[in-house]
DNA sequence: ACGTTTTTGTTTAAAAATTAACAATTAAAT
DNA sequence: ATTTAATTGTTAATTTTTAAACAAAAACGT
């Protein structure tokens, strides 16, 4: 893959990508606070890890700091969204609009210029056929058609256990490229497809082991 | 720390740790199906893990199969328990009953033997003073006393951004021992406390970077 | 003007996690 | 009974991730 010669960006870690993304919040803050220059030790502390570090992620995505001043927020902030961005922007779905799906509409309303919210799924006839909170509500039998034709490319699973599987079905089906898995069980998809798993009960029992003693 | 002899279970690394927890929910699946034996490549295909990876998880939790039939189903969700639970339980509290914390109430309920969901903190007198879901829900003024009073060790926190690092300093001061950040800053806790970051929206951008082409 | 200090960028080393390799064992087949 | 095939347990190798080390550059103090 890749052929000798081909344009072709190398993708990053995917440790380093949170990382970014997570800089790049707490950079806008600064610089909503006026800060014009940050040192990697002040972004180390303020996200638990090392300066070495922090300058290591900059480093991958090819951005200079001046030495002795440290990073120009501003700057730092765009060479992040270079990379982290699609200039075009990625349309992004929730599929299942229970209590979950509904704290995730709300977290993401705004935050990032280039995601787009563009549709919700469920089958509760109360939510579909308006909108909430600015983005539409379609049934799932309209799935396939719509992700089809606002070029949706991400979505959100956050539907009961029981349908999990089918609905993942559905997405990928419809031609999906990433999906967010919120539902207890793990997912199979096609290896096109990128799958991120996020188990909440995992995630605690993480918790409760090393919080013991 | 630990002087020699003196009894100290060493702790896990922290990924076996996920896909334990993660394994013992398919088992437990799987038992319910009648399953009695299950093999190493099995949980694996699940998991979109490789056998080795399983076996080797296995291994280290020192739990041991049959050779040619697998692991006992039964006796693996065991051995599992013995390293991830504590004998006596851990009582859990949830802070800020949103949408997202009312999520979290749901999905844990009746999931984890070993873990108790004791309380519910918000400041909405809407919700206080009552059981939401089964579970008692007090003002957050009543936070330090009630965590004591009730033995909390873990808390899961999704109160709005803004009040995230006043909630997290009185959960410190209560004494608090795991921590899970659900909110969209990073905190910062006494070493001694255990924090887990949960980020939807770096887990978002994650997945639109690596969906695409 | 010149040395000192600070901070970056990058190389090298260390640690952690994953994958591969394979001997040992056991059930099933002949 | 003997062979064959399948699967575990574990060691070794590889890869990935993190941390350390340090030269180079630039601002600052004197």
């Amino acid at each position: 893959m890749g052929r000798k010669g081909e344009r072709m960006k190398k993708k990053l870690p995917g440790k380093t990508v949170e990382r970014l993304s997570e800089y790049r919040r707490t950079l806008i803050n600064r610089l909503a606070e006026g800060k014009e220059y940050v040192f990697s030790h002040e972004l180390a502390d303020l996200h638990n890890n090392t300066a070495v570090q922090v300058r290591r992620d900059i480093m991958l995505i090819g951005y200079s700091g001046v030495q002795r001043r440290g990073y120009k927020v501003k700057e730092l902030i765009q060479a992040i969204g270079r990379v982290l961005d699609d200039p075009q922007g990625q349309n992004v779905a929730i599929v299942g609009v229970g209590h979950l799906g509904t704290a995730i509409l709300h977290y993401l309303k705004g935050k990032r210029p280039s995601l787009f919210l563009k549709a919700l799924f469920d089958v509760d006839e109360q939510k579909t056929g308006r909108e909430l909170n600015g983005v539409p509500c379609y049934p799932v039998d309209e799935l396939e058609t719509v992700v089809r034709e606002k070029n949706i490319e991400i979505a959100i699973l956050t539907v009961p256990v029981e349908v999990a599987h089918e609905t993942t079905a559905l997405l990928v089906q419809a031609g999906i490229r990433g999906l967010m898995n919120f539902t207890t069980i793990p997912l199979d998809v096609p290896e096109e497809v990128y799958l991120e798993e996020y188990d909440l009960i995992t995630s605690l029992e993480k918790v409760a082991y090393f919080a013991r003693s």
